[in-house]
DNA sequence: AAGGTAAATATTGTACACAAAAAAGCATTG
DNA sequence: CAATGCTTTTTTGTGTACAATATTTACCTT
C-alpha cells in the first residue's frame, strides 16, 4: 500500500507506534500520554507528538481532553460490547462478499493461513495463534473486494486489538476459534453468503460474550491503569 | 453531546468548520487546502490549522501527501459505491436493531421527523428535504440504540453527504425517497428487523446507484476542483 | 522556439518560546 | 487535624522561526 518514495513523517511514524503499544496493551486504558516524555524518549519535539494524539483521538483510541492532557482510551463493558456486536457485523458483511467474490488466490490464501493457524492451535501458543487469528481476519476482509469495507474492518479490528488479545486467554477458547474459523472457511468457499455471515456473526458475537465473562472475573485494575 | 464547560480549542473548532465546508460542496473535492491561506482567514496561526487537518485526515475526508500539502479527498465513483455499499449495511444494522430496541420516544421522535418529511417532499423543496431526510436518518441510528454503532453511522454519513446531497437532485428523486422511508419505518414500527433491514439496504443501494447514474451524465469537472 | 537545467520562491515539517490554564504543594485557620 | 485558600510548579495550546523539500521561474543551450 505504501509505495511513497518520499520520507515519511515524524507523526506519522510516531502515530503508528503509539498505536502499536496501545494495541499490544504495553499502554494501558487510562494511563496518561505526557506529550514532553513522549516526545524525549522519541528525540524529537512536541510538535509530531501531538500530531499524532490528535490523530489517535478521531478513531477514540485516546482520549484528549481541552488542558488536561491525553489518555489511552477507556473502554467500558457496555462500549465494548457494543463495539463487538458492530464488528460482528462489519466481519459478516466481508464474508458475504466475499462468498460470492472469492478468487481463487484468496482461496489459497485463506485455506493457508487456516492451515498454519492449525498448528498454532496445536501447539498451544496463544500468543503465536493470535497473530494467525489476526491473519486469518484480515484476509476475510481482503476477500471481499471492496476497499472501503477491507479499511474499516481492518481499523475496528485494530481498535479491539487490544482486548481481543485477552480473550484467547480464556480457557479452550483458541480451540473453539480454531473450529469456528473451520466452519467460516468452509461456509465461505461453498460459496454460501449468508450461511458465511451468519457463521462470522456467532464467532464474533461469542468473543464479545467471552470478553464479558472475562471482564466479570478480572478485576478492573488488570487493564486499566489510572482512574481518571 | 457537547457537555464539556471548558472552552473549546481552536483546532477543534477549525476541524468542524472545514468538515463542514467539504459536507456542503464548500470545499470541493481536489481543491487544495493552503495552511497560511487558512491560518490567515481563520486569523490563527498554522499550528491549529495542521492539528485540524491531520485529524481530517484519519477519515480520509481530506488528503495530505508528506511535504506537498492537503487537498480534499476526491472518491472516485468506484469507491464510492464501496462507501455506499457499506453504508446500506450499517444502516440495515441500524433498522434491524432500531426494530427490536425501539421505544415510545424513537417510534414519536421518527413518525415526527417522517411527518416533516412528507411537508418538504410536497413543497418541492430539495435542499429542505435534504435537511430533514438527514434527520431522519440520524433519528433510525439513535433508534439502534447502540451508542458505538450511532458514531460509527454518523461519521460515514458525514463523509458521503457532500454526495448524498447532490443524489437529491436526480428527477423524482425525492418522493421515492419519501416511499422507501415510509417503507422503513412501517417496518420497523412492526418490529420486523429482517425487514427493515430488508428495506434500509435497498433504500441506500438505490441512492448508490443513482449516484452513479449522477456521475455518468454530469462531466467531472463540475464535482472536482482540480486534477491533482 | 523548445527543452532542459539551475536559481529563486513558496510551502511544509519540526523545533522552540511564551502565555494561559490546571495540578500540586504549602501554609494558614477554624 | 481537616479544610480551604494562596502560591508555585507543571503542562497544554498557540505563535513564530528556521531548515528541508517542492514548485515555479528564468535562463541558457541547441
Amino acid at each position: 500500500m505504501q509505495n511513497r518514495c518520499t520520507p515519511i513523517r515524524q507523526s506519522d511514524r510516531l502515530r503508528e507506534l503509539i498505536e502499536e503499544r496501545i494495541a499490544t496493551g504495553q499502554y494501558l486504558p487510562g494511563m496518561r500520554l505526557d506529550e514532553v516524555a513522549l516526545a524525549t524518549e522519541f528525540s524529537t519535539s512536541r510538535t509530531p507528538i501531538r500530531e499524532a494524539l490528535m490523530q489517535l483521538s478521531i478513531p477514540g483510541l485516546i482520549v484528549m481532553r481541552p488542558r488536561r492532557g491525553a489518555i489511552v482510551a477507556e473502554i467500558s463493558p457496555q462500549r465494548l460490547y457494543e463495539m463487538f456486536e458492530v464488528m460482528a457485523e462489519i466481519e459478516a458483511m466481508c464474508g458475504r462478499l466475499a462468498a460470492r467474490r472469492l478468487t481463487d488466490t484468496d482461496r489459497q490464501v485463506m485455506t493457508d493461513i487456516h492451515k498454519s493457524c492449525e498448528e498454532a492451535c496445536a501447539s498451544e501458543d496463544p500468543d503465536e495463534y493470535y497473530r494467525r487469528n489476526e491473519r486469518f481476519h484480515l484476509a476475510l476482509y481482503d476477500a471481499s473486494h471492496n476497499t472501503f469495507l477491507i479499511e474499516e474492518a481492518t481499523s475496528l479490528q485494530r481498535r479491539l486489538s487490544a482486548y481481543r488479545r485477552l480473550q484467547l486467554r480464556v480457557r479452550d477458547r483458541v480451540s473453539s476459534s480454531y473450529i469456528e474459523h473451520s466452519n467460516i472457511l468452509e461456509a465461505i468457499l461453498s460459496g454460501d453468503g449468508e450461511l458465511a455471515a451468519d457463521v462470522i456473526r456467532k464467532h464474533i458475537v461469542i468473543q464479545g460474550e467471552r470478553f464479558a465473562d472475562l471482564m466479570a472475573t478480572i478485576k478492573e485494575q488488570t487493564l486499566s491503569a489510572a482512574s481518571v
